[in-house]
DNA sequence: TGCCCCTATATCAATCTGATATATGTCTTG
DNA sequence: CAAGACATATATCAGATTGATATAGGGGCA
């Protein structure tokens, strides 16, 4: 799905900075898509040039400006076809569709060569990590100073997709506990 | 983690050509890691200048030259050296560590634009997607003609990877059937 | 015969990452 | 209370990666 498209459809849900957008990614939307500030700082000018979002710059006190950025009427009719017209694409996971990089998965596969120590450790941090994805996803308190947030969040579609991926994250943890001393002892 | 560092790691399960290693990755790796041929075949001539695999180039009867890679011990140790240093990296999940992509995940988050009826079709496609995929990590027969992939599939590390994935695609169909309502109807 | 898929390597423009820079406010901790 | 860590906020860019495309012959099948 390309960058522009993802924007436009959390600024769908009410206006945002580019900084906002990253933290939807990296709060509630955890484990769902990532996105580098590279990416969506460029993403967001050219939504602007193409008139698809307005921009209005708060200049903050002593910090830097914020951006706010708002999309259009033509934003959301370009958002709905696009959507629309690639949503076949979206099914298919693996190369064409769904990109899956799992170094976790990766240094398990290869943790032969590893000391069982440092298997031990490794397993208990990915435990740790993996409870602190799950509080991030299913956090059910308020997005400070964002309400527009709170929408996306807890529509129908943002309460399906969190729960699904909070499964995930729950069987996940359930078969390293019980499955572990395959890798070490 | 390294496209290097990869190549290496199935490498050392034998030797094994740039279009085997996307086959593994493809098939009882699948949902683990992607890798285009544009980061693997780079990858290994860069490893086969560093010394650490050698080539055997088999010119086949009218087909393109297979090139067999081969680990050298140069090679073995980098490789186990490297793991070693950069395993607590690949711990965290997010921006940095796992990198997760899910067009589809991303998909339902806005399918509120979409048709209804699209919506369920997307979810019927995506579960035999999921099952097809299933069927390609659990399977147990054979792997024509590299019988040392067989080796790096059916270790106790890749058991326990294949299966962790095997279950956490379970869950992802178990959740979607029984919640799918929720997004149509 | 034509069409599609498989084996097999290679290239490349467009895109994306991860690191870094800049600037200031707040919170924590010894 | 000073030092350091963390949060807000945008921006840039070298290096890595993708997805498409090119090349080339074999096998199956309609």
């Amino acid at each position: 799905m390309q960058t522009d498209t993802i924007c436009l459809g959390i600024l769908r849900s009410g206006p945002a900075t580019g900084y906002v957008i990253k933290s939807v990614l990296e709060g509630p939307l955890n484990q769902i898509y990532n996105l580098s500030f590279g990416s969506i700082y460029p993403a967001l000018s050219k939504l602007n040039k193409e008139k698809y979002v307005t921009v209005k710059q708060h200049a903050q006190d002593k910090k830097p400006d914020k951006k706010v950025y708002t999309i259009t009427k033509k934003g959301i009719s370009y958002f709905e076809e696009t959507l629309l017209e690639e949503s076949g694409k979206y099914v298919r996971s693996g190369n064409y569709g769904d990109q899956i990089k799992s170094e976790f998965a990766m240094l398990l596969l290869f943790s032969k060569s590893l000391p069982k120590q440092n298997i031990k450790l490794i397993l208990d941090e990915r435990i740790l990590s993996a409870q602190q994805q799950l509080n991030l996803i299913t956090y059910e308190g308020p997005i400070a100073k964002d309400s527009n947030l709170n929408a996306l969040r807890n529509s129908a579609q943002g309460q399906f997709t969190r729960g699904l991926m909070a499964e995930v994250i729950k069987t996940a943890i359930n078969y390293i506990e019980k499955n572990r001393k395959k890798l070490h002892d």
